[in-house]
DNA sequence: CCGGATGTTCACCT
DNA sequence: GAGGTGAACATCCG
């Protein structure tokens, strides 16, 4: 699920439902999930009483301001945000049917009587109390060509995974650096370092571009290449069969026809 | 039954 | 220091 547009979706969904509400109690009781040293005494201390004032993103961290502290939620690649039991997308989810209560990793439980629920199967995801947030690069979602060929520039490892790394540009995901390069008609093999000034200027126009039109289409699985991202799947653009490998730690598909 | 999967972190190599 | 690899997390799907 969570590439940075579902995170978006979920900051989206907190802060239309759970802004300004108090918190009355934290449910944190799978210390797996609490990360950096955040502990649930920790956790209650800081939210308990507070009320929300603000939701942020930086690629795929969400934030939550609260009165004198921040909460920053990890989805992982399978956790979905609730607020009073209404999901950010109605359908179309990971885990199609299944919907376990038992799923529920971290709360904030209102005073209200409401729920703002991180829930996630796989518990690949976590919480953190004041995450230093100077670890993750710039957002993708806005990012500038400037700054786009400042973060490849000088470095040998793939494009794929220069895309990939959070601490460069934050939010881009499996899915959406395949179809961002496919778009782009680069391969994503090539040294990140080596591209030029044109083809850095196309990229930058796909990464913006691409999350911008997936988003409105409804996550990062509407890409058009995402159905054929398959072992035997075939290029949309020109019919070749598209190449598939580990690139940046990640199946990679790639269509060896059109991106260089 | 087995392999993979929208992610991150960490240990261990080269 | 830069990169690469594999493990771990737990569940579903083909």
């Amino acid at each position: 699920m969570p590439e940075i547009i579902e995170v978006e979706y979920y900051r989206r969904l907190a802060d239309e439902r759970a802004l300004g509400r108090r918190i009355a109690a934290v449910e944190a009781d799978d210390e797996w999930f609490l990360k950096g040293g955040t502990t649930a005494t920790a956790l209650g201390a800081a939210l308990v009483g507070a009320k929300l004032r603000a939701t942020r993103r930086i690629g795929k961290l969400m934030l939550i301001d609260v009165d004198d502290a921040v909460v920053g939620l990890r989805y992982g690649m399978t956790g979905r945000l609730l607020v009073d039991d209404v999901a950010a997308i109605a359908s179309l989810e990971y885990s199609s049917d299944r919907d376990d209560p038992a799923w529920d990793r971290f709360a904030l439980r209102f005073d209200d009587g409401g729920r703002l629920v991180l829930r996630d199967p796989r518990r690949l995801g976590g919480v953190e109390l004041d995450p230093d947030e100077s670890k993750l690069g710039i957002d993708a979602w806005t990012i500038t060509t400037d700054h786009l060929a400042a973060r490849l520039a000088g470095s040998r490892t793939s494009l794929k995974a220069r895309l990939m790394d959070q601490a460069r540009i934050a939010g881009l995901g499996n899915l959406l650096t395949d179809e961002i390069l496919w778009r782009s008609g680069l391969a994503p093999t090539r040294e990140a370092g080596s591209l030029g000034v044109e083809e850095i200027a196309r990229l930058g126009e796909q990464v913006r571009g691409t999350v911008a039109e997936l988003a409105e289409r409804g996550g990062s699985h509407t890409g058009d290449l995402h159905d054929e991202r398959h072992r035997g799947g075939h290029c949309p653009a020109d019919g070749a069969p598209l190449d598939r490998a580990t690139v940046g730690g990640r199946t990679t598909y790639w269509c060896p026809e059109h991106q260089r």
